[in-house]
RNA sequence: UGAGGAGUCGGCUAAUUGGUAAGCCACCUGACUCUGGAUCAGGCGAUUGAAGGUUCGAGUCCUUCCUCCUCAGCCA
């Protein structure tokens, strides 16, 4: 596959699109935009996110879409923040939003915009559409300002103050900005229609006054454009040719439009998406929110929650998230994709790029009988056999063993083709052992540890070791295995619907309690000791794991299971009601 | 009962613009396997929301109806 060339013109291989990327409606507006010669055969497009809160998987979709469709043609695509409204935002967030986008693999170089650095010109927006009469200030509260609109059905009634003479409507704006007018005492509407069946159209507010500091123009303003008044505007400042947004601002399209033409300045196309939804998550900005303040999770970048630094932390790649991205499509309908699909992109990814290692996680001790004591073998393992580039490792064998709690059965189902009594089961890398004795603790009769043979004859690679068994498990030996940390993930709700509550219920109901489970007498292979800070393993048979940023240390490794491998034996075990 | 949108296998998404429903996920078989992983092969599954109409031919065009989503912030 050709690197093609990115938003902005750099060389990136790793955004380039797949070659079966599929079409969809938005594709197709801008390549037949580009058939017509529409813009000057010029693509430019943006992401807009508002710096107030963490981006999530939702944001990725419009990042991919944004960057991928602007990369695609040949185009621009501007990191631009909303920042319209500064008593939700936060420098905080700007600076997480920018690591996000450049961790998904996007990169923007100087096109970073700030819709506050246009607050100049929006205001000289205004000041000419009060002149044209198409703009006013009003007096009206903002209750009396709800009476006034009317409601879906009802037409609204115009504004007491909608005649006001060009002369005092400019006088008074440029009072509101000096801040002789308290908070929320006035605003600056357009004039379009109260009668208007699109609410959007009733004389929307435009400016408010409102005296915050604002986390980048600090008190130079006391009034500020609301989004109607400053996105399409600050679009067209840009050049933008396709500005692309979710379902819900359809209704403000007519909205956009007027405000561009009114103006007369460069118009570009508003075309609106849907945005996406997953199963068993939960992706509204106030319900993140609520997470996190509520500490129902431990921050924005706990593994559990799908913000992209959550997920960055459980261990996701971007490729995963972009590749995701790719295959849902983009489309005007509603839906709900199913997480399977995500774990899907990121099994697949991180099968190819992640070394095999072994850890076990709930250990029982395995004693090799005869087996000399003392000795200690180098056995040869395979770091990944999907990548031979990868080589192999030494991984020290011994007379005791830990292997994993779920791999004996005292008395095993049928379909159970790992160790119990009698039974003989092959250890990765090493040799088929029999289970010869189970030794209980005498006052709970929890099994303590296993006596077991082993067979010299069947050594991994030896001319000898052609003899079969069912199963092949995974182990550690006792002497040489580090102990870590190991936290086990699940879906943060019970309900594909997170919102799926009996009537009076709280989605918090909905949170799954063993979304979490620390296990910390996990016993891992020696050679994950200088594993890295972020660094991504598959823990075979077990599933993807990596190195958890925040809580690991040289002196305990803690890890954090990104996904389980697909298990057809507990998928089997779980859905018959077999014995 | 206003306006704007949307309805295609269980889920997501296509269909050369009127030419005989395709792909991915999930699920199920089988093959292979020193990961019950991966891979490969196959299967299951849609009278395209409904009913009419136009047409040799309709998911695509027309009519009527049904269902769902969004909007009454000085949030975005």
């Amino acid at each position: 596959m050709v690197a093609q060339l990115t938003a902005n013109g750099k060389k990136d291989s790793a955004v380039a699109a797949s070659d079966t990327a599929p079409s969809h409606f938005i594709r197709n507006i801008i390549a037949e935009d580009l058939k017509q010669k529409k813009n000057g055969g010029r693509v430019e497009t943006r992401f807009p996110p508002e710096p107030n809160g963490y981006l999530h998987i939702g944001h990725a979709k419009s990042i991919c879409l944004n960057f991928g469709l602007a990369a695609e043609f040949g185009g621009l695509c501007n990191l631009r923040f909303d920042d319209t409204n500064p008593s939700k935002e936060d420098r905080e967030y700007v600076e997480s939003i920018k690591q996000d986008v450049r961790w998904l693999g996007f990169s923007w170089d100087d096109r970073e915009y700030y819709a506050s650095d246009y607050f100049e010109r929006l205001y000289e927006f205004a000041l000419k559409l009060i002149k044209k009469g198409k703009a006013f200030v009003c007096d009206l509260s903002a209750d009396q300002i709800r009476e006034y609109r009317g409601t879906l059905t009802e037409p609204g009634k115009n504004s007491p103050f909608r005649d006001r003479s060009v002369e005092e409507n400019l006088d008074l704006f440029q009072r509101m900005r000096a801040g002789e007018f308290s908070d929320g005492s006035r605003t600056l509407r357009a004039k379009i229609d109260m009668a208007s069946p699109n609410i959007n159209m009733r004389d929307p507010v435009m400016y408010r006054v409102l005296r915050a500091t604002h986390h980048r123009t600090g008190d130079q303003w006391c009034i500020y454009p609301t989004y109607d008044f400053a996105h399409g505007q600050s679009d067209s400042i840009e050049g933008v040719t396709h500005s692309l947004c979710t379902l819900e601002f359809e209704d403000h399209r007519p909205l956009y439009d007027w405000f561009l033409e009114e103006l007369e300045i460069h118009h570009p196309q508003q075309i609106e998406f849907a945005r996406l939804n997953l199963t068993y998550t939960a992706l509204s900005k106030r319900k993140l929110l609520e997470l996190v303040q509520q500490k129902y999770v431990s921050g924005w970048n706990d593994p559990r929650m799908p913000t992209l630094a959550g997920f960055r932390r459980r261990g996701y790649t971007p490729e995963a998230i972009r590749n995701f991205c790719e295959r849902i499509g983009v489309a005007k309908r509603n839906s709900i994709v199913d997480v399977a699909m995500l774990e899907h992109s990121l099994r697949e990814d991180l099968n190819k790029r992640a070394s095999r290692v072994m850890a076990v996680l709930r250990p029982i001790k395995v004693v090799l009988e005869n087996y000399p004591e003392g000795q200690i073998e180098e056995l040869d393992a395979i770091n990944n056999p999907e990548d031979p580039s990868q080589g192999t490792r030494k991984v020290p064998f011994s007379r005791e063993l830990y292997i994993e709690e779920e791999d004996f059965r005292e008395n095993p189902p049928k379909g159970f083709f790992r160790l119990s009594p009698g039974k003989e089961v092959r250890l990765r890398y090493a040799y088929i052992i029999k289970c010869t004795e189970v030794i209980k603790d005498p006052t709970t009769g929890a099994i303590k540890e296993l006596r077991c043979t082993y067979d010299p004859e069947t050594k991994s690679g030896s001319s000898q070791s052609k003899r079969k068994v069912k199963a092949t498990i995974h182990w550690v030996s006792a002497t040489h295995a580090i102990t870590a940390e190991v936290r086990l993930y699940d879906h943060l709700f019970t309900k594909e619907d997170p919102d799926d509550v009996p009537k009076g219920g709280d989605w918090l109901a909905n949170i799954n309690p063993k979304s979490v489970e620390c296990l910390t007498e996990c016993r891992i292979e020696p050679c994950l000791a200088d594993a890295k800070s972020g660094e991504r393993f598959q823990f075979e048979r077990l599933g993807y794991f990596c190195v958890d940023t925040e809580d690991s240390s040289a002196a305990r490794l803690v890890f954090n299971r990104t996904v389980t491998l697909r298990d057809s034996w507990a998928k089997l075990e779980k859905g018959g009601t077999r014995g």
